[in-house]
DNA sequence: CGCCTCTGTGGCAGCGACTGCCAACTAGTC
DNA sequence: GACTAGTTGGCAGTCGCTGCCACAGAGGCG
């Protein structure tokens, strides 16, 4: 790896560390683009090469997240029906977290701050319309049902993210204790009723 | 009603009008505040007495239709459980779009603008957090069921608005046709399986 | 080792959304 | 008809973000 790749990784590291450390000492909004820079030693112009926008100093992880859960579900073998498969993408999504710790403070910035939860919320959406093809090949056709394929795998897409929200706000409210896994598979049992 | 009120409401609509008319012909992120302003009469400075953001010129009637969920959920008699008191909230709030023309245009426009779209999605989601108590409260407890009751909620609330979703995305692909309710039903089933 | 090239960096000016402040105006009141 | 109070508009300023250009330093070459 060259000397301008090491330097510029250290660069990135210092930016997201000292941003992480800003917005949750004084807040996302309080926090200006020109602070940030500055104590992470950079030019604002620099930073802005870096990330496009001031959400990214906080989403990275999250790109890394949707980026994860379709890769996992690709890689799923073909007799996996859409909703295991889905649970099993969002599991190794949520393990690229290297500690809990780290995971529920970034959460819980995104989760109380209106800009940065808009900015996730539009990523998702884009990664749901991204999964629906693969969704829609793993729709249980056994049982004849109605309406297109593509809506109903729009349907289960929008109810996996939904329940994902509801076990999060939850796990949030707890201060991260228990398995957020487990709070997504009551979530899901809530609406789908137990099933084998 | 006051001249003022009077005047006030037509430079309100006169406003709103030549928003949408500007962001359908050359788009919203290619139309200024300034431009809309001009257009329409009024200083900028007095657009944003009105108009809090550029977001809120098009998603105006997106409050409407928040509110009117809210207040209808509330108006259901008590032995109606948490997925029909829904769907029936929804449809009462799909009811305030005069013409389902304009309801198009609107909803295609937040469907294809990433802002307004993050706009849009941040605003159902505190929502969603505000029905929560409601939903809680009409959750069957027939069948003893895992988990916290607010998790349950939550799951509801999530998986009826993913569903929605699902539903506005079909109905926006087929340019309108067909009944968006009945769109909702389909995703639903999908997911619930047919029910009584 | 010295030179050259080329990528990456920083500064600057500028745009657009948005806000606070103040002055001018005018609808409502007595 | 004058006074008051709420409305409006302009101005300046902040902040996120971008295009442009000059410069420095890393990597490749003889």
């Amino acid at each position: 790896m060259n000397l301008r790749d090491r330097t510029r990784q250290l660069a990135v590291q210092e930016i997201l560390d000292t941003a992480l450390r800003l917005f949750t000492e004084q807040g996302f909004e309080a926090t200006t683009i020109a602070q940030v820079a500055h104590e992470a030693g950079v030019s604002q112009r620099t930073l802005f090469r870096y990330f496009g926008t001031k959400e990214d100093l906080v989403g990275g992880a999250q790109d890394e997240f949707v980026a994860l859960v379709g890769t996992t579900l690709r890689e799923q073998p073909d007799d996996v029906d859409a909703w295991t498969a889905l649970r099993e993408a969002l599991a190794a999504a949520l393990s690229v977290h290297a500690t809990p710790l780290d995971a529920l403070a970034r959460f819980r910035l995104i989760h109380t701050t209106a800009s940065l939860r808009a900015a996730y919320l539009g990523k998702r959406v884009r990664l749901q319309e991204e999964l629906v093809p693969l969704v829609e090949a793993r729709l249980d056709g056994s049982v004849p049902a109605a309406g297109s394929a593509t809506t109903r795998a729009r349907a289960v897409l929008g109810t996996v993210f939904g329940c994902f929200d509801a076990a999060m706000a939850t796990w949030l409210d707890h201060d991260g204790e228990g398995d957020l896994l487990d709070l997504y598979d009551e979530a899901v049992a809530a609406v789908r009723g137990a099933r084998a």
